[in-house]
DNA sequence: GTCTATAGAAGGATAGAC
DNA sequence: GTCTATCCTTCTATAGAC
């Protein structure tokens, strides 16, 4: 959940070259890492671009050498996030847990660390920019739905991959999508209230309907179909 | 759902008055509905002072006359939403609606008139607030959450009404939050995606939870027990 | 690719007359 | 309570040397 960018390959430059520093990322990602830290803590529009200069250690002339204004280099900050969707917050979670309902809960577990470890100050980064700026660009708002997307299809493959654990009417898309929707109400709140437990509470009950889900189709594959599980649902 | 502030006493003061317009509200209540309307629309950073002014009609001495900061005018945009709530959003509802758990939907079926009205530009006030603010300022995000909690009471309250038809075991409050976990969320993702099937498809799935408890508490009051509903829920 | 310097607009807030 | 004028800072972005 660190979300640092560790594919930076360009981040040690120091072999056999002239370069003192070790730890020197090109100017292009201390761009791209600076701005991404700023807008999650402070958002788009509250950070300066001087101030991104700064925490880059970077001048002017050269970040608009890289990107056309502040908004190209939030597009960047975008493609960063869908980028280490799987490094940073699916894989460390997929290899822990074969299980795929636990692996879904394994991701929210990813989030209540990031909450936790920042005293309920940071959640989502896209969603705090999906509320702040969807209305203002297309391009971001683009960005956003695709960083929904990609969170959205990895969770709907675990949910696929759960099988017939799960009844058949319900739709793996749409469970997804509810699951999304809980994360980020979820986030949304605790910061609101500073507190971890609308998030803990909301991911209770999440599962507690997914256990019900679950109840249902093992009582319907046991042939023994209570009607709750009739049709198809979230479609 | 329009939040339009129809509690401006002041806003008539024509009757043998020396004053033409039949509309004008007063002066601090027209800056706190320019500053809401823009707050909304645009976000709080994004909206400059300036533009307050001009669309409230006021010079700059007089905004300053009756809020010190811009910071003040947001606290005072954020007790007229409390103030709202019940005008705007509940009580056209609960006229409509006698049915506890239909009143809930009811509520958000509302938000969802919100959406389809603005091309899914606009969603829930607080909560865009609650992700662009909720660090800036201690003052804010107090009345944020207790935003949130007005909302949360008066579906909790619904909930208690709904009585034995939901599970002992499940903890009204904590549905509660859940249900606004699941507002926000679907807000956030109809927004981000322009298009209400997130929204839609998680309040279908939210539904079909509570079916499944009222389900559940049918079945244990028959003297069935499924074995789902033992146990406290969300505490 | 990086540097310094700066343009030009907009930001929030204040002073002081009326 | 309202007006105009304006202070000073910060903003994004550019110019042009190196």
């Amino acid at each position: 959940m660190m979300l640092v960018d560790r594919s930076s390959k360009e981040a040690f430059p120091t072999m056999g070259g002239s370069n003192e520093r070790t730890d020197q990322a090109s100017t292009r990602d201390r761009l791209v890492e600076a701005a991404r830290q700023l807008f999650l803590v402070k958002g788009y529009e509250a950070t300066g671009v001087a101030e991104i200069l700064r925490e880059a250690g970077v001048n002017s002339g050269s970040l608009y050498y890289f990107f056309r204004s502040k908004e190209a280099l939030l597009l960047a900050v975008l493609e960063t996030y869908k980028r280490l969707l799987a490094p940073e917050v699916l894989d460390p979670v997929f290899a822990a847990e074969r299980d795929p309902i636990a692996r879904v809960f394994g991701v929210l577990e990813g989030y209540r660390q990031m909450l936790t470890l920042t005293q309920c100050r940071m959640g989502c980064p896209i969603g705090n920019l999906a509320l702040e700026m969807s209305e203002k660009s297309e391009p971001v708002r683009v960005g956003i739905a695709e960083n929904f997307d990609g969170w959205k299809r990895a969770i709907e493959q675990c949910l696929i991959d759960a099988g017939s654990r799960l009844p058949q009417g319900v739709n793996r898309s749409s469970l997804a999508t509810f699951i999304l929707t809980v994360m980020e109400g979820g986030v949304m709140q605790a910061r609101a209230h500073r507190s971890l437990a609308p998030f803990e509470e909301s991911v209770r009950l999440l599962r507690d309907y997914i256990d019900r889900l679950m109840q249902a189709a093992a009582s319907a594959s046991a042939g023994e179909g209570t009607g709750a599980s009739k049709g198809e649902l979230g479609t």
